[in-house]
Parts: C-alpha cells; sequence; structure tokens
RNA sequence: GGCGUGGUAGCCAAGUGGUAAGGCAGAGGUCUGCAAAACCUUUAUUCACCGGUUCGAAUCCGGUCCACGCCUCCA
C-alpha cells in the first residue's frame, strides 16, 4: 500500500509522492481572526491534523504552514466597530484561536506566518506579476490580476469564466477592473479602512486576500511545493487565484496536490446564525462537551463527504470515548507479568496495524482506521476473558495504543486519568465496607451519590475501581 | 444558467461489479448481591425511486425525485 490522496487538480485519487524524499510540505489555509472560530472552521483545522498526523505516520517530516488572516474587510469593519485598532482586535481572536487548537488537540504547524507581518513580500511579488504584464493597475488605483492574460485560469475549479453569469455579485467599488472576473492583488485605500494601511509604489493601500497565501506560501515553503488545503468553498476563486499568481509570477508549478474538505451541516442544515444551529467551539465547551468529544465527532468522517454535526452526534462521541478509556484502563490493571498472550497479542497488533494503515492511506478514511481499531479492542477484551494476558502482552498492546494515538489523538495513555478525590473514595470505601456487612440498600444509594458526583463504580474480581464520567 | 457532491438500519458511517465494515442507541443471555465493564447472540433479503447492462449491481449506464455546495474574498 502506498498514500493516495484525491487530488483536486485531476479529479482523482492519485498515489502520494512528496518532491523530496520523506519530506512533505504542506500549506494549510487557516483562520481571519475577526471572530471566533466555529465548529465548520475546525472541521477543516481538523482535517488537516488528521492529514498531518497521517503524513507523520507514514514516516514523513512535514513541515506545515498556516496562515493567520489578520487583516481583510471583516477585521477592519470589526475593529473599527468596537473601536479598536486592528492588531490590538486580531489579537485576541488570535490568542483564542490558539486555544482553540489545543482544546482540540490539533498539532502544532511550523510556522503562522500572519499577513500584516508579510506586506513587503506580497508587495514583491505583484511588482513582479505587473512587470511579467499579468496585472495592471485599475483606474480606481488599486492592483489586479488580470484572468485574460493568463490562459491557465480555471484549472483547478474546472470553470469556463464564459459560462458563469456575470455581473451578478459585482460590488460598486469593483468597477476599476478591465474585466469583472479579475482579482484585486491590491486594494487602493478608501475611507472605511481607517488608519489601515501600507505605502506601496501604487499607493497607500493593503494586499487582497489570495496574494497573502501565494507570498507567504511561496515564502516558507518554495515556488513549488507538495500539497495545499483548505474548504471546498476556497477552491474557487481563493485557490484558483493563488496558483494564477504563483504560477504566473514564479513561471513554475505552485502546488503538486489539492485537497478539500467538504463542509461541515448541523442539523443536516448549514450552519447559520439565523437558524440557531451556529456553533464555536466555546459554545459547545459551555453545553458541557469536551474538546475530544468534539474532536472525534470532527473526525470520524471521510473529509470529503458532508459530516452533519448533532448534539446527538457528541453524546455517542462520549459513549465511544468511554469505552476506548475503558479499554486502556482495563489493559493497565492487568499488568502481570510473563509472556502469557503474547503470541496472540502479537498476531493482534499486526493485522490490526496494516487495517489501520490501510485505512489512512486510502485517501484518510477513518472509518476504516477507526473500524481497526475498535475489532483490536474486540479482540483483545475477548483475550482478556478468556485466557487473560501477561506484562509483555500488555506492553506490546499498549504500545499499539500509543501508536494509533499518534493519529487519532484522543486516547488517553499517560497520567490524563483523573485521580479521585477524597471525598468520593471515602465514599466508595463507606459502600465497600456496608456491602462486606451486605447492608446492600446502603450499598446502593452510595453508588448513587457517587454517580451523582460524577463517578462510575465498577466491581472486579480484584476490587473496585472508580472511573471518572463526564457529566450529562 | 454553468460546474460539482451526496441520498446505505432509530442515529452516525464504510463499502465503486461478487452477494451489506465499524460505532452509538435498543433487545436477550453469561458474569454480578444488584449493577457497571467485558463477552456471546440479536437489530437493512437490502442500499431514494424507475428502467437498462451483466451470470451477478449499493456499486456501471439512462431517467426521475430530494438534499447540499461553488460561480469574487465563507473552512
Amino acid at each position: 500500500m502506498a498514500l493516495k490522496f484525491y487530488n483536486t487538480l485531476s479529479r482523482k485519487l492519485e498515489t502520494y509522492q512528496s518532491i523530496r524524499p520523506g519530506v512533505t510540505d504542506l500549506y494549510t489555509c487557516g483562520p481571519t481572526v475577526y471572530n471566533y472560530a466555529h465548529i465548520g472552521n475546525f472541521r477543516a483545522y481538523m482535517f488537516e491534523d488528521i492529514l498531518r498526523r497521517t503524513l507523520a505516520y507514514c514516516g514523513y517530516t512535514v513541515r506545515q504552514v498556516m496562515n493567520l488572516t489578520d487583516v481583510d474587510d471583516k477585521t477592519i469593519r470589526d475593529s473599527r466597530a468596537a473601536d479598536m485598532d486592528l492588531a490590538t482586535y486580531t489579537r485576541t481572536f488570535t490568542k483564542a484561536f490558539f486555544e482553540d487548537l489545543d482544546t482540540l488537540n490539533i498539532e502544532k504547524a511550523e510556522h503562522y506566518p500572519a499577513a500584516t507581518d508579510h506586506v513587503p513580500e506580497m508587495i514583491a511579488m505583484i511588482d513582479t506579476l505587473l512587470d511579467k504584464g499579468y496585472a495592471y493597475v485599475g483606474d480606481d488605483k488599486s492592483v489586479y490580476f488580470s484572468i485574460e492574460r493568463y490562459p491557465d485560469y480555471g484549472k483547478l475549479a474546472r470553470i469556463d469564466l464564459s459560462q458563469q453569469r456575470s455581473g451578478v455579485r459585482i460590488k460598486a467599488d469593483e468597477y476599476g477592473k478591465e474585466s469583472v472576473a479579475d482579482f484585486a492583488l491590491w486594494k487602493h485605500w478608501d475611507d472605511d479602512d481607517g488608519d489601515v494601511y501600507w505605502d506601496s509604489p501604487w499607493g497607500r493601500g493593503r494586499p487582497g486576500w489570495h496574494i497573502e497565501c501565494s507570498a507567504m506560501s511561496v515564502k516558507y515553503l518554495g515556488n513549488h511545493f507538495d500539497i495545499h488545503t483548505g474548504g471546498v468553498d476556497n477552491l474557487f476563486p481563493h485557490h484558483e487565484d493563488e496558483i494564477a499568481q504563483c504560477e504566473a509570477a514564479t513561471g513554475e508549478k505552485f502546488v503538486n496536490y489539492w485537497l478539500h474538505c467538504a463542509h461541515l451541516l448541523v442539523n443536516n442544515e448549514k450552519m447559520s446564525k439565523s437558524a440557531g444551529n451556529f456553533y464555536t467551539l466555546r459554545d459547545l465547551i459551555k453545553k458541557g462537551f469536551d474538546g475530544r468529544e468534539i474532536r472525534w465527532l470532527l473526525m470520524s468522517a471521510h473529509y470529503r463527504q458532508h459530516l452533519n454535526f448533532t448534539l446527538e452526534g457528541l453524546s455517542a462521541a462520549r459513549s465511544v470515548l468511554r469505552r476506548i478509556d475503558d479499554f486502556v484502563v482495563r489493559l493497565k490493571e492487568l499488568s502481570a507479568e510473563g509472556d502469557a498472550g503474547l503470541d496472540l497479542a502479537t498476531d493482534v497488533v499486526e493485522v490490526s496495524r496494516l487495517a489501520f494503515r490501510k485505512g489512512l492511506e486510502d485517501d484518510l478514511n477513518m472509518s476504516a482506521a477507526i473500524a481497526a481499531y475498535f475489532d483490536f479492542m474486540h479482540r483483545v477484551n475477548k483475550a482478556v476473558d478468556e485466557a487473560g494476558l501477561g506484562g509483555n502482552a500488555i506492553d506490546l498492546l499498549l504500545n499499539f495504543c500509543r501508536e494509533v494515538d499518534r493519529v487519532f489523538g484522543v486516547i488517553h495513555l499517560g497520567s490524563a486519568e483523573p485521580s479521585v478525590p477524597a471525598a468520593i473514595q471515602a465514599l466508595a470505601d463507606e459502600r465497600l465496607a456496608a456491602r462486606r456487612l451486605r447492608d446492600f440498600d446502603r450499598a446502593d444509594s452510595l453508588r448513587d451519590d457517587i454517580h451523582a458526583a460524577g463517578w462510575r463504580i465498577d466491581d472486579t474480581p480484584k476490587g473496585t475501581r472508580l472511573v471518572r464520567v463526564s457529566r450529562s
């Protein structure tokens, strides 16, 4: 097997081949930091996290760049509405974004370049495009990319501009263009921009959105790199424009593989504030769900399928994770000596690893990878019930859990298990005493109290186990 | 109007020609003082609908219905 990805450029499943052996350069479109990101946004970042972790699992050193769009219409509009300067305003949401990534256990990219730190690079690229004749200064003093002068335009989105509706959504402030399909590289300053502007050879203004990703990806990853990702809604025009800008400016092929994730729906509808189904990550945390549950739900469907996000789905994720946690706890309790069940464990791990990897390599088929892990747990649980396992087998199995978690990022393997509070332990001790006296009414009543406090009681042959359960 | 995706059990979701993975929820059983966890059994003669191709179709082709996305700055 080999890694395969569905490449939007060819609309085909392709075997992945990196430009440099063992290294993958990855550009992932990041957030516009004008508000808290919503779970639809995080679906994309989760997909990119799984992609990144899968590449690493398959042996690649990943160099990932994620941009932070900290200047655009919305950041300017909202910072002015809040009566704050742009940098102060966007800093709040940049900070929130990184907190949210932590909540979801999303691995950090190598670089998070902010647009406002790279205006000189953007100006340089625009300059090159003007020199080469791909761009022009419009009547409104903005600089535009000319689609007409770049015949390859449309190859990613497979859009034939002559077939498009024209003039439908053209804003009044875009009449400086030669052709409606042309897009802005540099936007000339106007009153709405307030004190947000940079000096350029074309006067005061600010960069267009697309040039930001072009200039920063080329700066950090070079003219030609491996993978570029984003949500399907970025396919056109954003990514199409990035290709046009970069390939026109550098004369080289820009990106080998384009991967796009599908939208997330909430209760089978598009998420919208008016429908009341608009969730930020923080909204869900307030409802009592944790990042791990949200992570599970977001990663459990294939990235190119619509993902239907529901609160019921989150509750199901909670049950799933409980089972995954119980499995690890159970294994750890069995830390006996010896080689009992070692052959069986070796076989189960081998079979499971193959299925797990096969799923991931098949264009990140998480359903298959997850099924492989469930089959693994099932076979191991069965072995524990039937034969018991020695310490060496347990080590082998726990190492496989650790291996799977390099991609999943949800399995509690270390000291993440919360310790039992003294008050809960005292109740449990009291219950145990009552049980010894065969006062089961009292024991059951204490068990109810313990459960109400968020802990579950498991009586095992080895004694009583206390397990933290999420409040629900 | 152009381009594109999808409709699989109560729910979530794999499967793209060989006779429906996995999970959640539910039911019965083993174990248990009772539970919990785990294990065993069970839950779609059927994959939106109608035709066609084929020895064989959820998968390929044609049509219909439904849902959703993009078509200038929304992941």
